[in-house]
DNA sequence: TTAACTGGAAAA
DNA sequence: TTTCCAGTTAAC
């Protein structure tokens, strides 16, 4: 049907390029209307004729779902999870519809779907739960999530159909409980996980262990039980050992190993081996996390501590809140492993969220002797020509002795942390007497400052010894490798740091010098292992120094064999070495937390930052509504003429202060004011 | 991107 | 007071 051509416009301008003008206009304005005209025309669903959809915009104010009709061609297509394609506000834009209903309670009349780009449903519902739970956790949008849940399409990979999965498996629960057999509560743990219950663990993991096997077998027993499995690794290496382990434990075709950089066909097609249900255990690095495992029954971490486990993007979730949300979410159960413990791992013992599964005493004892040699901080601090050597001659010992029997791993710093201050004679961390942030030098010629809320430090006095003096730690040389190839020749001396990482090394006797991080693994376990220079580790510029460096130290000595020694040089006294030697990583947590209790830090308070113009900063201050208790530490310059401020609040405020940081969000984006990134429990300040 | 709305200025 | 226009705002 052709409209009537339009009546005279009043008013219209009698010049002829004016006419001209509005012919082509009115013309336009005709192909529109008629374009409507279709669009409405177009017969709408009979059963649930309303779309909600979510559109793939960043604003705060406009993360929630927007009603759209669904025409009668789309009815079969338009189903909850799939991609489509809506006009919003005169754009074209991406979106995914979440929910197909009888009726909208929007107020006007609803605009017809434009597209739906495939009938592949990507957004399981799950997923999309767990978005809006992280954007609430994160004081962030739906969409940024989404953005890092679901692979952009790769049609041609999508037309293919995907591998199905065989229907028998290798796994021999038998073998499953003989290689959990240290671990007390194993068998229930395992038993549990097959019968579809939601047990939720923090494994302390035995030095000598092979982790992945035991991960391995736990994702079967799930499996078995005819759920998923989802397992979140540092980096790709681990994944690479998972992936083996799982081949080996169930044997072939039962699991995806997600491996970052692997291009946009292949991650997609994963994907959507996964969503169709068509694998359903998952190995991966951080972005795993939002797999959309079908009947997901169990959910892993392993190493929570390590930092790649937060994501850079935004909202800059942790994996380990991600998994463990979604453990809650949908009633799986969690395991989270390493060889040492996050706080916030302890934290989930001491709450009663999980149960500890770790080795007894005896059979540590057993297994591993860890020692430390060395003068002490305060033998040092006495006489500091009595310089303690890096190589003492226990370590030379220890070395020539495992060369007989195998590798031998020798662990050394890297250079190039950021270094914080210390207290010159006792070597405490120097805390900011105002917030107990740590002090750093900000410039060559400014004094010292809170790293946190920028006070400057004139009058610093250290509150362990009374020192008055700060100094930097040194870093020590790197010649770590040529020095014991010359003590230790003719053995053979092999290096793994920075981008040449070795990812395992053979059972024949070599000497392996690794950076924290990069040791790589002897299948038969090390028979020593060494770890130097501890005082270095311990003066990182970190709130967890500490916590991080007992970290590194532990997965180093976690790959020693069994009947092994691990040997350590540092000072003796220092708590972070005690934990290691008692291997009491459980203690060390929670000590940890108490100090962080005292002094008002996580995990015993939750902290967010506000970054962005100085202008904006401020009255993103004025503008929050933070929860009682609230401190607002700063604002401290960062990078180029922007600012940050800490605000802080007693963990039990945490979700109130989430909740406030959001709504801040949605007022400043509703007002078009300037934009400030907002980091909730960021990974480091 | 764009339709709908706003407020200010010019015309009456 | 009415009309017009430019700039702003919400967004189904």
């Amino acid at each position: 049907m052709t409209p009537d051509p339009a009546p005279d416009q009043p008013g219209q301008p009698e010049l002829l390029p004016g006419m001209v003008r509005a012919t082509v206009k009115q013309s336009q304005a005709k192909a529109r209307a008629t374009r409507a005209r279709k669009a409405s025309e177009l017969a709408v669903a009979e059963v649930d004729p309303v779309a909600r959809v979510l559109v793939d915009v960043p604003l705060a104010h406009l993360d929630r779902t927007f009603d759209y009709a669904v025409p009668e061609t789309m009815a079969a297509a338009a189903l909850p999870g799939v991609r489509v394609k809506v006009r919003f506000a005169g754009q074209d834009v991406d979106g995914f519809v979440v929910a197909r209903t009888g009726a909208s309670d929007h107020a006007g009349s609803l605009t017809a779907l434009r597209r739906v780009v495939s009938d592949e449903p990507v957004l399981a519902p799950a997923v999309a739960e767990l978005a809006a739970a992280l954007a609430e956790r994160y004081a962030g949008v739906r969409s940024d999530v989404l953005r890092l849940a679901v692979p952009p399409r790769h049609a041609t990979t999508e037309k293919q159909p995907s591998d199905p999965e065989p229907a028998t498996t290798d796994w021999d629960p038998a073998e499953a409980a003989r290689s959990w057999a240290t671990y007390e509560h194993a068998d229930a743990y395992l038993r549990h996980l097959a019968d579809g219950s939601a047990p939720r663990a923090v494994w302390g993991t035995a030095p000598g262990d092979d982790w992945p096997r035991l991960v391995a077998h736990a994702a079967a027993s799930a499996h078995h039980g005819g759920r998923g499995a989802l397992i979140c690794v540092p980096d790709v290496k681990d994944v690479a050992r998972l992936d083996q382990a799982l081949t080996e434990v169930l044997g072939p075709g039962h699991h995806v190993a997600l491996t970052a950089e692997v291009g946009p066909g292949p991650r997609y097609r994963d994907f959507l081996a996964i969503s169709r249900g068509a694998r359903r255990i998952v190995v991966g690095t951080r972005a795993a996390a939002f797999a959309p495992v079908r009947d997901l029954g169990l959910v892993c971490i392993w190493d929570d501590g390590d930092d790649l486990h937060a994501e850079p993007r935004a909202p800059y979730p942790h994996t380990r809140e991600t998994l463990l949300l979604r453990a809650e979410l949908e009633g799986a159960a969690a395991l989270v492993g390493g060889f040492a413990r996050s706080v916030e791992g302890e934290y989930l013992l001491r709450t009663g969220w999980a149960h500890e599964l770790a080795p007894p005493r005896a059979a540590l004892r057993e297994r591993v002797t860890v020692a430390v040699t060395g003068a002490t901080d305060h033998e040092l601090a006495r006489d500091p020509h009595a310089q303690a050597t890096r190589l003492p001659s226990e370590v030379h010992q220890l070395i020539r002795d495992a060369l007989t029997r195998g590798p031998v791993l020798v662990q050394t710093p890297r250079a190039g942390y950021a270094l914080a201050l210390a207290c010159e004679r006792c070597r405490t961390p120097a805390q900011c007497a105002h917030c107990a942030g740590p002090l750093a030098l900000t410039g060559p010629t400014t004094p010292p400052a809170c790293r946190w809320c920028g006070t400057a430090v004139d009058a610093w006095s250290c509150a362990e010894c009374g020192a008055r003096g700060l100094r930097a730690p040194v870093l020590g040389d790197a010649r770590t490798a040529e020095e014991l190839g010359r003590i230790f020749a003719p053995a053979r001396v092999r290096t793994s740091s920075g981008d040449r990482v070795l990812a395992v090394v053979g059972d024949e006797p070599a000497i392996v010098v690794a950076t924290p991080g990069a040791e790589p693994v002897a299948p038969g376990g090390y028979p020593a292992v060494v770890l130097l220079d501890t005082r270095l580790l311990l003066g990182r510029a970190d709130l967890r120094s500490e916590e991080e460096a007992l970290r590194r130290w532990s997965n180093a000595a976690g790959l020693v064999r069994q009947g092994g020694r691990v040997l350590a040089v540092g000072d003796p006294a220092h708590p972070a070495l005690q934990a290691l030697v008692r291997w009491d990583h459980s203690g060390f947590a929670a000590r940890e937390i108490a100090q962080r209790q005292e002094a008002h830090l996580p995990p015993a308070s939750r902290l967010a930052t506000i970054t962005g113009e100085a202008g904006a900063v401020d009255d993103a201050v004025t503008l929050l509504a933070a929860p009682p208790g609230a401190e607002v530490l700063g604002p401290v310059p960062v990078g180029d003429d922007e600012e940050r401020v800490v605000v802080r609040v007693p963990r039990a405020q945490g979700a109130a202060l989430s909740r406030a940081l959001r709504e801040l969000q949605q007022v400043r984006s509703g007002r078009k004011l300037d934009p400030v990134r907002i980091q909730v429990d960021p990974a480091a300040i």
